[in-house]
DNA sequence: GCGACAG
DNA sequence: ATCTTGTCGC
């Protein structure tokens, strides 16, 4: 994919928290996504003692998860974990692995918040602002807002609310199993990002493209760790 | 000031 | 995220 730069990476944390607030008047989460063919997921791993990063970008076909093209990543880090600031330390290497892609993908999973975010700009906003794509985010936990409980099975929700707004939807897509924090990131609301979440995610807590990206990143990250370490 | 805090 | 075996529950 091509795409053009929104701004520099190399910035210090209170820049960080600059941009986040520029950029977060540019994010839609207005319309509903339309129809979509393909569904891409991205993901990231790291090294425990290094600042080795791992990116993954998956692409699959709606309904039958049919693997379309994959592509994957290695870079350093040069942003440190911060809440609130994850994007600042994985965009970089998964829009690198965007660049490698071939496909379009219709709509894109991110592992992480999109809207429910302290200012509104989650990793999925920032990647969908960076690459003009509908992004969604799915993240395992919470980082911001309060919720009731949502019913035990598959398909409850209950809206995520944050300085009183509705900023993400907690859904349980199996029955019984810890739920999913989702949120719009880009060109998509929150209900088509929660219908999403839960058309891909029939027998596992997450949406299936997310868990390919998940095995297929850990996968670039064993190969690279031993590359890296047995020759030495 | 105190506690919370995606991956 | 990563380090890791067995174990409880549907």
């Amino acid at each position: 994919m091509e795409f053009a730069p929104l701004h520099s990476w190399d910035v210090d944390p209170a820049e960080a928290r600059a941009i986040q607030k520029s950029l977060a008047a540019n994010v839609d989460v207005s319309p509903p996504l339309g129809p979509w063919e393909t569904i891409a997921a991205a993901d990231v791993s790291y090294n425990k003692y290094s600042d080795w990063l791992y990116a993954a970008v998956i692409v699959v076909r709606a309904g039958t998860f049919e693997l379309v093209e994959r592509v994957g990543v290695v870079g350093k880090a040069t942003f440190p974990y911060i809440p609130g600031l994850l994007s600042f330390r994985e965009a970089p290497v998964v829009l690198e692995a965007f660049r490698k892609l071939q496909a379009r993908p219709d709509v894109v999973l991110c592992d992480g918040q999109g809207t429910a975010h302290p200012r509104r700009l989650g990793l999925a906003c920032h990647l969908g602002l960076w690459l003009e794509l509908p992004t969604i985010g799915c993240a395992k936990s919470l980082l911001c807002g309060k919720y009731d409980e949502p019913g035990p099975d598959r398909g409850d929700r209950s809206p995520l609310v944050h300085r009183g707004e509705v900023v993400g939807s907690v859904v349980r897509t199996r029955s019984r199993v810890s739920p999913v924090y989702v949120s719009p990131g880009h060109r998509c609301d929150l209900e088509s990002a929660v219908a999403v979440t839960l058309a891909t995610s029939l027998k596992y807590r997450l949406p299936v493209p997310a868990r390919l990206a998940h095995e297929y990143v850990n996968a670039i990250r064993r190969a690279a760790d031993e590359d890296r370490t047995l020759p030495l």
